[in-house]
DNA sequence: TTGCGTGCAAAGGTTTTGCATGGCA
DNA sequence: TGCCATGCAAAACCTTTGCACGCAA
């Protein structure tokens, strides 16, 4: 749990937050912040490492297996605003669509009811293909 | 793809399809069958890396992230039984339900057609409590 | 007989950790 | 001032790969 409020953390926050439709390995904001910004700052590598992990824990990031080879992404995801319904992940483009109808909740109450298991939406996301990825497809296949 | 039926690869199915309910990481595979069975047989390491990729690939197999950790933990799961019905893990048990249930197809038609998403339901699952944790869980409490 | 699959050991790359230093409250 | 956080480098860790041999078809 996070306990001080560091320039580090700002900065990463910050950079996560400025992106947030984008998804990023530990890895890759390693080799970003590996270079120097405009007030010539940088980050460690285990800075990084720690950051995303305490973030991730904090509910400011949320973090997705990479679909194929190790490790995780992580993308900017306030966690306070999502109770109570799903997420759809795209697998082409990394958009996060809230799901926000009655149907998505009155699902989630009669499986909490019916079926005995409580979901926890926080952990919980359907992979697929967005509208937007399938009209590219579409327009590929035409030339 | 697979093309021999090799007696690794029947080795490893025949145990993983006996323990349904359970998940394993390649970590623990290679432990387990590091140590001969009955007839004497062992598996190397790299086997069952390249063989639980093989079967994953095949459908034979599911993969989960682990929740915490690196690496991922998998399970028997023929894809074939499973089309137009979505998932739920429990966290605690490893269990994973079928949610055959008109309102989970219902739903996905739904976000299919008004959200203009395509759920891919063999990478989406729900994680979450099953029924029975619960109880565990409140049982624990009264002690 | 052909070439894929296996197993060992070694390499590989990512993530974690120890420790001294620096910075937040 | 007292901890917590950072950053470097080294260690640890899990997974992948090269290569020679074995085996399925």
């Amino acid at each position: 749990m996070s306990k001080y409020q560091t320039e580090q953390k700002k900065l990463l926050t910050a950079f996560l937050k400025s992106h947030p439709e984008k998804q990023f390995s530990a890895e890759q904001l390693a080799e970003i912040f590996a270079v120097e910004d405009e007030e010539g700052a940088t980050l460690g590598k285990s800075t990084i490492y720690r950051l995303v992990v305490q973030l991730t824990e904090d509910g400011i990031l949320r973090r997705f297996p990479k679909q194929q080879g190790r490790g995780w992404l992580y993308q900017y995801h306030s966690e306070s605003d999502c109770k109570g319904h799903l997420h759809l992940k795209c697998t082409k483009c990394g958009a996060l669509v809230h799901l926000e109808c009655g149907l998505s909740s009155e699902l989630l109450r009669h499986i909490e009811k019916n079926h005995r298991f409580a979901v926890d939406n926080s952990a919980s996301v359907l992979y697929g293909v967005c509208g937007k990825c399938t009209d590219e497809k579409k327009r590929e296949n035409r030339t």
